[in-house]
DNA sequence: TTTTGAAACGTTATAATATAACATTTAATG
DNA sequence: CATTAAATGTTATATTATAACGTTTCAAAA
């Protein structure tokens, strides 16, 4: 996502047909490069889960999936892990659901901030948090496999919201 | 806990018995401070949960519970829910489970290092971890309510292990 | 081009985690 | 002792996730 990168809670302005197209040719790049299928379920999915820039759950993700036809829970948590694995999209542990990923060029682990209000999140990819991190690992000699940081609050137009009502 | 903020993965040497005995006289005063009933039950899924220094899941309360007469989820779930609101323990969201807080003299978030291989676990207080994540919020003007920092990999003593097979 | 074998997907059932709703008991307070 | 709010019991069910096995698809080898 050119010109996303730096940032972050994704503004309701932006262009939002454009932003998924992109998103979906640098999957494609990604599942070529690692000589992985992105198959039509697959591609669908993943556009589901970035439609709303919001965290979506495997059942929602279901229940608009069966829009187009049957299907069960087992196709979906298929193709979600097939998209994890891949970086594609991440996990939200604390909310059971899940999120496009908006710098997937190398498989990591994402930082983020989420909304409570309106669940909106930015993905961050601190040098201070993961050094900070590592750093603290490294003093318990721990070995750092994977990272779940998820930080909750109110993203800068909620706090408007609530000063108002 | 005495002697036990610094640090971190609990040796298998340490005085068991006296660690929780500790921990539960610690909890009494944090109840009685707070208004708070420390029930019968209360104690005991308390103790449950600290028993063994590993993240425990709500339904391996449960069992341990049902060893002691009838129960059903909702009382545990009670009790569980009482224990996180007062501190008392966290709850590590990527793997569904429980642990007893190290230091719960006021209420706090832990950061946790979490060994995928013995389940032993460190909970952090750093403050450069907060200090880079809050940093971050407010770079993007996020407020933080709320946070998840859980850090999987293996412990030193499991790095150890690995090298021996 | 056909064969074939692995990967992907479909389908059914069920496991694991968590909560809703309402009845009953307990225990502090007046 | 009576009252009442908090805690707990009980039943049912919601939500999230996976196991097991059968079928289809599709790319590469023959």
């Amino acid at each position: 996502m050119p010109g996303r990168k730096e940032l972050q809670f994704i503004k309701g302005e932006h262009d939002h047909q454009r932003c998924i197209a992109e998103a979906m040719a640098n999957a494609e790049q990604v599942c070529l490069k690692q000589g992985q299928r992105f198959t039509a379920l697959r591609r669908r999915v993943f556009e589901l889960v970035w439609q709303q820039h919001k965290p979506i759950g495997a059942y929602d993700v279901l229940n608009l999936l069966q829009k187009g036809g049957r299907a069960a829970p087992p196709t979906v948590y298929r193709a979600l892990d097939f998209l994890l694995e891949l970086g594609l999209i991440h996990r939200i542990a604390s909310l059971n659901a899940y999120v496009g990923c908006i710098h997937p060029t190398d498989k990591h682990e994402g930082q983020f901030l989420i909304c409570e209000s309106c669940k909106a999140f930015a993905e961050l990819d601190s040098t201070e948090i993961t050094r900070a991190v590592n750093q603290n690992a490294q003093k318990n000699g721990f070995e750092i496999h994977q990272q779940t940081i998820e930080i909750m609050g109110l993203c800068p137009h909620c706090q408007g919201k609530k000063e108002t009502l």
